[in-house]
DNA sequence: CTGGCTGCAAACCATTTGCACAAAC
DNA sequence: GTTTGTGCAAATGGTTTGCAGCCAG
């Protein structure tokens, strides 16, 4: 549990490196927000981050993942209701599965909406910036534990604060 | 300008309508903000609502509001920063484009997305409870402004809220 | 009449900010 | 030695809630 596996050390080194390369100072404050980032499964909330890197203040938190933001090593699920949760910016253009019930993000790319998305913004004379695309699911091991009868899903958060797709 | 055209006073006469069906009691306080809802382009805040109905007490209106997202009459623009905006839900499933400088809101539909959606979840073996697409835009009058020079984008909301795709 | 609305003000909660101090470059 | 980051506590701002009174059904 406390063993950082290779991969993950070698992730939030990575993030680090990121980090320092775009001016910003290498902090231990820093380097441990990063390693809770990468240890986290995405979909995670700034509020369970504090947790994990304790001592570090709530401010700091919310400082550094609001670089990361800007630096674009994080992303930021927007989801309709609830608190905001974020994930770790994998390369490249890819939209995001979100559990409703516990917030576990998968990724996936191949999209093919560029078609779609110019012919909206020619048809409105507009240009366009960007585009987001949020699928909300029940993941497959919350449906295990909702067969099972019982066991409510704790395999990822604590609290689903997802509520319904509105 | 304050003439109220015949179709939006349909419009707030139907979605009224449309409470009432739903268990909903019908006030003045309720036809004011539907009157406000209709009269006012999609994607407002709440805040902007509240200037619209002005008697009306703040509490209230995120009260009727948050009754109109439950029933569905509305829907809620989940946007990455700033404040949610809502917008009129018309009928079927459809997609918003936004302007991140105004605000405005063009919805679209014949999303192509069904198929793309149903792999994600098949990969994941998830059940796909809904999805959102938002395509961010700069709209044609904004840009209108941009080029013109000067003007800043005052043809819809006051304080252009959006900020920069993260 | 009676339970669902409304208004007001206070409560809430996530996030931001001001400021003094500490640490990185 | 500057400039940037950090901690704490206070401020913020959007949203919700508690409660007394009011109005639609």
């Amino acid at each position: 549990m406390t063993s950082t596996s290779p991969t993950l050390r070698e992730q939030s080194e990575r993030l680090l490196h990121r980090l320092a390369e775009s001016g910003a100072r290498l902090t231990p404050t820093r380097a441990a927000v990063l390693r809770a980032l990468t240890s986290r499964s995405d979909g995670f909330t700034v509020e369970e981050l504090c947790g994990d890197v304790r001592p570090v203040g709530r401010a700091t938190v919310f400082r550094t993942v609001r670089l990361l933001l800007q630096k674009g090593l994080v992303c930021k699920l927007a989801m309709g209701d609830a608190t905001p949760r974020y994930a770790l910016s994998r390369s490249g253009h890819h939209h995001h599965a979100v559990c409703v019930r516990c917030g576990a993000v998968d990724d996936f790319r191949g999209c093919d909406l560029d078609d779609l998305v110019q012919r909206v913004a020619a048809a409105a004379e507009s240009e366009v910036l960007g585009h987001r695309l949020e699928v909300y699911v029940v993941c497959a091991q919350c449906r295990r534990n909702d067969a099972s009868g019982s066991a409510p899903s704790t395999h990822h958060a604590k609290h689903q604060k997802f509520r319904a797709i509105e």
